[in-house]
DNA sequence: TCAATTTCATTAGTCGGCTAAACGAAGGGA
DNA sequence: TCCCTTCGTTTAGCCGACTAATGAAATTGA
């Protein structure tokens, strides 16, 4: 019972997040990048040609997300896919000029929309932050797959 | 340069959330609820028959956004519309009793799942962890509307 | 060598969010 | 009264995420 979801701090996170990519849109979209495609122009930029699936892991989405990505950001001229002589399979992903310099000022947004985030925690604070935010992830894999486990024995025991 | 957005605190941030939300569907999909739906459940239980404009109010999304989600979950038996007499252009929305037994597990769920997210907090870092995310909601609404001021400004001056 | 399996990518269909435009009802002013 | 505006909702179309099913190339094994 007693539980109030509007005072719940998952909740309250959630909202803080969602401004926040709200902010991150508004200083992107003049660079015809769109909400989802900054962690994508980074990587590439960090290591160019990399195939979709290896992409796709590092952006924790599914493959199937990463094509339809690559496919709008083919058409808006910020990467170009190319093949892969050796293994006909894969397509390789490069960024083109204009995703080059998309990337050099999303990741200029990115960092000052980091600072304000934060321009008012002290370092103590920060440390803090984020050591109670990997805890709540350990908990939350620990609960997920915790689930994942009696799921694993329901399983088992119907066959 | 040298911001490494991987390491940034948003990106933490991001991922916790987004591992926060599949646990989430994890634990609703057996009740016919989607990832979005829990927020309208919740509110329409704490009060019937409010109308979709308020109700998009409340979990800060569009009324457009609300439209659609409504016409699903009357679609799977969860909600059910009411025209009011007095204001035809409004419609009222109402929980079944479906969607009440399923409100109520929804909130034992998320009950659930915020209780293992904190379950390592002290209370003293509980608050602090809410302070902190006030704070940077505070500062980011600041750099938003400080944007919006500024676009205002460049528009005046084009007329 | 050739069939079976694995692997990477794509397609189709769904939900959640948005904007822009349209539509219908309610209200207000001349 | 009638037109105009406002207001709540809806529709269409887009992006981001998912699953499930399919396609096509590479690899494995008999």
């Amino acid at each position: 019972m007693g539980f109030d979801y509007s005072s719940a701090l998952t909740h309250l996170m959630g909202h803080v997040m969602k401004l926040y990519r709200h902010n991150v849109d508004l200083l992107i979209q003049a660079y015809d990048v769109y909400p989802g495609q900054p962690p994508l122009l980074i990587r590439l930029a960090e290591s160019d040609g990399q195939i979709q699936q290896e992409l796709a892991r590092k952006l924790t989405i599914k493959p199937a997300t990463m094509t339809v990505m690559i496919n709008r950001m083919v058409k808006t001229g910020l990467v170009e896919r190319r093949n892969d002589p050796q293994d006909q399979r894969v397509s390789r992903v490069f960024l083109t000029e204009k995703g080059r310099r998309a990337e050099k000022a999303v990741r200029e947004a990115l960092r000052e929309i980091e600072e304000t985030c934060f321009a008012h925690f002290t370092p103590e604070e920060k440390v803090l932050f984020r050591r109670l935010l990997l805890q709540m992830h350990t908990d939350l894999e620990e609960l997920q797959s915790s689930r994942h486990a009696s799921a694993e024995i329901c399983k088992e025991r119907f066959e």
